[in-house]
This record gives structure tokens, C-alpha cells and sequence, in this order.
RNA sequence: GGGCGGAUAGCUCAGUUGGUAGAGCAGCGGAUUGAAAAUCCGCGUGUCGCUGGUUCAAGUCCAGUUCUGCCCA
């Protein structure tokens, strides 16, 4: 089993594929975007020809406008990696949403699901009263949890109040997963890593790329149903940009240069939390490092 | 050639009656348990175009100069 993340345009997919190739195994995505139908542009993801090579995973599995969330895909891929190793297939986990990986490492507390009513009732109370208010509030029930929460951070607020309200437990009782160092299955773990001016060349390139392949039009497909985007799959990165030029409020040239700008911050958060991860081996990529030539040093390693 | 304005952080710009400078964005660092490509926290990175002058003290006032924008020839 193994487990590959690396910051966007680092150079996963391709050496997935390798690895697939060489172990007879299967991919499965870790990717909060790439889950939804027809984004696919935008989210990089795997060719009509690399799919049709090898078997990817919790790609297209909904809607552009449907909710899609981790407890979701924690819900489909655990009995999927069950099944895949019960008949004995390599598994090959690559992607860069870290939340999801840290998932897949140590897995998620067992606990109620989102409350879309609940929840927006408390949006709204933070709107009105304000996330301190809200703050405070979940320092009277949960007083572990309301102190590793800054009194701004709405959504984990908003979280940790929802999970009290659901069970009447602190969400602080539920939470031993992360950050235990139990691994829920004997993954080997790689994270490619770049020079950040390589990456960033990378990540313009991309872009550039992601543009002259239709980006935009892909974007004016998806708005032209009336069920649109969901508020998840309308933040991705790319999306979120053309949509803002489709309403006016930026001109094609300045959502492009959003968008690289906003992947490079996309790539320094997801090395902030690659960083924080145990266990993880690091490996230097460099512009002449090929696919095969990562693939065989990772098989080299994990002989 | 003449007139007026501008020149301050990587970018766009503030800067009071003179007291060695600060916002936004970018950037850097961090947190992260069912929205995570989300959300949030921390950090100012400077030859104030240049040269002189006045002054205890100049980004600020004065002279010159360079570049730049607009207007008039």
C-alpha cells in the first residue's frame, strides 16, 4: 500500500501511474475536487488514455452541484481499500488534499455527519452575534476544544457547537485520531517535494496550460445548468476565479493571474501540512527527474 | 523648449504644523478531525529617485538634477 502526496503540479499523477504500471495495482485519488463530474480541467485530472490504462479511484463520483465533504469520502474509500486488499491489488493512494490524507493515515472520529439545517442556523446566529459570541458559548461546554479554536475561526466553530448539539458530547471527546502516530493501515508514505522556484514554474505553466485547453468554456458549460456548482465545488481553485470574470467583477486577465496566485497559495498550505506529518519519506524532485526514474527509487526503497 | 504633477516596501498607494515611515495586496511562517482548493492566526521585508542647502532634527522646507505622466508650443 502506498501513499504518495505531494503539493499541486508536483508531479503525483504521472508517478501513480508508474507505480500502478509496474505493481499491477490500482489508484485511488485523494482529492476533494477532483470527486465532482466534469471539472476536469481545472482539477488536473487523469487523462481520457490514463484512465483507460489504469483503474482510478474516487474520481467522478458526483455531482457538480451536490454537497461533497471528507465524512463522505471516508464513507466510500475505507470499504473500498477494504475490498482491494481483501483481493490482494497494490494500492496506489495519491493526492494532495491533506485533511483527506490525514484521514486515510489515522482516520476520522466516529461521529454525527453534517446538519445542513443546524448548521446554517448557527451561520447565521455568527453572523448576527458575531463568532466570539459563538466562542464563547462552546467555552462553557467544551472548554478543551474552545481553546484550540481561535474565537474567529467560524466554520470550526460552527463544527464543534454541531457535533455538542448532535450528541450532546464535546467534539474535544471524539477527536483522538490525529496526531496519535496509529497508522489504520501499513502504508508506505512518500511526499514529493520541489524547489519552490521549480514549483512555481510548475504551477504558472499549469495554469497557462489549464487556459489554452478551455478552461473557461469548461467553467461556461457547468454554469449554464441550472443546478450550477455547490458551494464546495465552487471554490475550487480555477472555478472560483472564472466565475468571478463571468460575473464581471474580473477582467480574463486578471482571473488568470488569480489563479496562479491562488495555487501558489494552495501549494504553501499543502506544505505547511505535509510538514507536520510523521513517518512520511521526502523525496527531492528535480526539473530532470522523470516518472519512471521517482517510481523505481520508491520501489527501490520499499523492496 | 515652457508649464503642472508624480517619484516612499515586490505592486498600488498613505504619510498631519519638520521629530529617521504604514495600509491593502503579494510574500514568509503556523494551526488544521464530515466545507479543507474551506476557515483562521502570526510576521513589515525600506539607500523615502539623486546631489547639495536651511535646521538641534528633512520623506516633509529650499535649490539643482535625473526619470516619468499630462498639458502648451
Amino acid at each position: 500500500m502506498y501513499l504518495i502526496m505531494g503539493c499541486t503540479a508536483s508531479g503525483k499523477s504521472s508517478l501513480a501511474g508508474e507505480l500502478a504500471e509496474h505493481l499491477g495495482g490500482e489508484i485511488i485519488s485523494i482529492d476533494s475536487m477532483k470527486v465532482y463530474r466534469r471539472m476536469d480541467i481545472g482539477t488536473a485530472k487523469p487523462s481520457l488514455q490514463k484512465r483507460q490504462q489504469y483503474t482510478y479511484h474516487m474520481i467522478d463520483i458526483v455531482e457538480p452541484w451536490d454537497y461533497f465533504g471528507m465524512g463522505l469520502y471516508m464513507e466510500l474509500v475505507e470499504p473500498l481499500i477494504e475490498r482491494l486488499r481483501q483481493e490482494g491489488k497494490p494500492i496506489i493512494a495519491a493526492g494532495g488534499t491533506a485533511m483527506y490524507i490525514r484521514g486515510l493515515m489515522e482516520g476520522i472520529f466516529d461521529g454525527p455527519p453534517t446538519n445542513p439545517e443546524l448548521r446554517q442556523r448557527l451561520e447565521e446566529e455568527i453572523a448576527r452575534n458575531g463568532s466570539a459570541a459563538l466562542h464563547q458559548r462552546l467555552t462553557e461546554i467544551d472548554p478543551a476544544a474552545a481553546a484550540k479554536i481561535h474565537s474567529n475561526d467560524k466554520k470550526r466553530i460552527t463544527r464543534a457547537l454541531e457535533v455538542f448539539e448532535l450528541t450532546g458530547k464535546p467534539i474535544s471527546a471524539f477527536q483522538e485520531q490525529f496526531g496519535s502516530g496509529k497508522l489504520k493501515y501499513p502504508w508506505q508514505m512518500f511526499c514529493l517535494t520541489r524547489e519552490k522556484e521549480s514549483a512555481s514554474r510548475r504551477i504558472n505553466a499549469r495554469v497557462k496550460k489549464m487556459v489554452e485547453e478551455g478552461l473557461f468554456d469548461e467553467v461556461k458549460t457547468l454554469l449554464a445548468d441550472p443546478r450550477g456548482l455547490s458551494k464546495q465545488a465552487a471554490q475550487a481553485v480555477g472555478y472560483a476565479e472564472v466565475i468571478k470574470h463571468f460575473q464581471g467583477i474580473w477582467s480574463a486577465a486578471e482571473a488568470v493571474e488569480k489563479i496562479k496566485i491562488n495555487t501558489r497559495q494552495l501549494a504553501k498550505h499543502q506544505r505547511t501540512w505535509f510538514r507536520s506529518f510523521a513517518g512520511v519519506n521526502t523525496l527531492e524532485v528535480n526539473d530532470d527527474d522523470t516518472a519512471v526514474g521517482v517510481a523505481e527509487k520508491i520501489l527501490a526503497l520499499t523492496k
